[in-house]
DNA sequence: ACCTGAACACCGTTCAAGT
DNA sequence: ACCTGAACACCGTTCAAGT
């Protein structure tokens, strides 16, 4: 026949898991956390609200489903370098960098326990660590260190990002806080007052990097 | 007159922000973040829903209020004691130990910004961090570090907690994942395989501990 | 100034009914 | 086996009306 259609090969708007996830991911991305609905994610998929649940046990595991994706992906073909400390500075720079894309991913980790998207961070981190010549007991309280550390960055990132929405205003946050930190009482908070000055023009990612280098540092040293 | 009420003394019943946040953070801590609505709130306090509103913006300046006051009460009268290390070990101990007895903190934390609980922490942290002869750039970014990774155990422990209410099954689920570690392939998941069998007898307080340690380590370590 | 509570505009989830 | 979409049981928030 001219006009083969293999079986296999279903409709493109056929609704399947991995769609949905998609789906989810794009809405998530574009409009933010709060714009995740039943009812939008039906309307994208052009299909019932009720047709989603087949697939999909509810809204968290969904949630939980997209941010493993992305996790999956940040992670994905982590290219091995000579040195082992500098695998886990770029490994955790690129979920660092995937959470600054995608920021309800942020959010989704630091409120989901040990979930699918932390046993890989937490895996990848390991494996990192593993040429360090730690024992195996500090071996895990160092890879769970550096795990909760990235996901507490994240989860902050993440409520940076859903405080003014793409970049515009960021700034604007930054010398407010900062303001409001140089007009403290430097009797009662001599930290921040101290600090406000660093805080309008320091990096978010240079700032995540020193932390990463501080436990690192932390595990280098022996006991 | 015998029975004199001063007008200052208002019903004990008479609504106010103080009274509002004190019950939300009992519901909090009976029943979890679920369970806090403007209607149960409400009937808790006797009053209509709209009621709160002349007090209070929204739910999400509520929760930061609440939280706001247990992280204050947790820092509250830090007593100074020799060695400024430890002085930061005790003060992060008191943070999880809040957080531990109310874990709806733990998630609230990880998804404010530069809110005010987060800002006392960070204060608190960073003062005990200036005797330790850093350079102030080192210095915040040393405070930074801290802060982050304790509200990413934070938001860690809300999340164990929210999925196994009050400890029963707390144990169960961490054999549950240790098994599921176990079960893994050891060629693509070589750490948690490896690792497994620390799940099941670890305690969450001492490996928090050790994480502080490790960033205290790294944060004394030269350049 | 402060409180009441019905009403509004949403949610996630379920489920009988369809194909 | 999979989809439809109305219906259910909720939410946070608003607001006219009361005191």
């Amino acid at each position: 026949m001219a006009t083969t259609t293999r079986r296999t090969e279903r409709r493109t708007d056929a609704l399947s898991r991995a769609r949905i996830v998609e789906a989810a991911i794009e809405i998530l991305d574009a409009d933010g956390e709060s714009a995740l609905t039943f009812r939008a994610l039906a309307a994208r998929l052009a299909t019932g609200s009720g047709a989603i649940y087949w697939h999909v046990a509810n809204k968290s595991e969904l949630l939980a489903a997209a941010t493993d994706d992305v996790v999956a992906r940040a992670l994905g073909g982590a290219a091995s370098e000579a040195d082992p400390e500098q695998e886990v500075r770029t490994l955790a720079l690129r979920i660092f960098d995937a959470i600054d894309a995608h920021p309800w991913v942020g959010s989704q980790l630091a409120r989901e326990p040990l979930q699918l998207a932390m046993q890989q961070i937490l895996e990848a981190i390991g494996q990192r660590l593993e040429s360090f010549g730690t024992p195996d007991r500090a071996l895990f309280d160092a890879a769970s260190a550096l795990t909760n550390y990235i996901v507490g960055v994240a989860g902050q990132n993440a409520a940076n990002a859903r405080l003014h929405v793409h970049d515009e205003g960021r700034t604007a946050f930054l010398e407010q806080v900062a303001t409001r930190w140089t007009d403290l009482d430097a009797e009662q908070h001599p930290f921040l007052s101290k600090v406000a000055p660093q805080l309008a023009d320091h990096d978010d990612r240079e700032q995540f990097l020193a932390g990463v280098d501080l436990i690192l540092a932390g595990i280098r040293t022996p006991h």
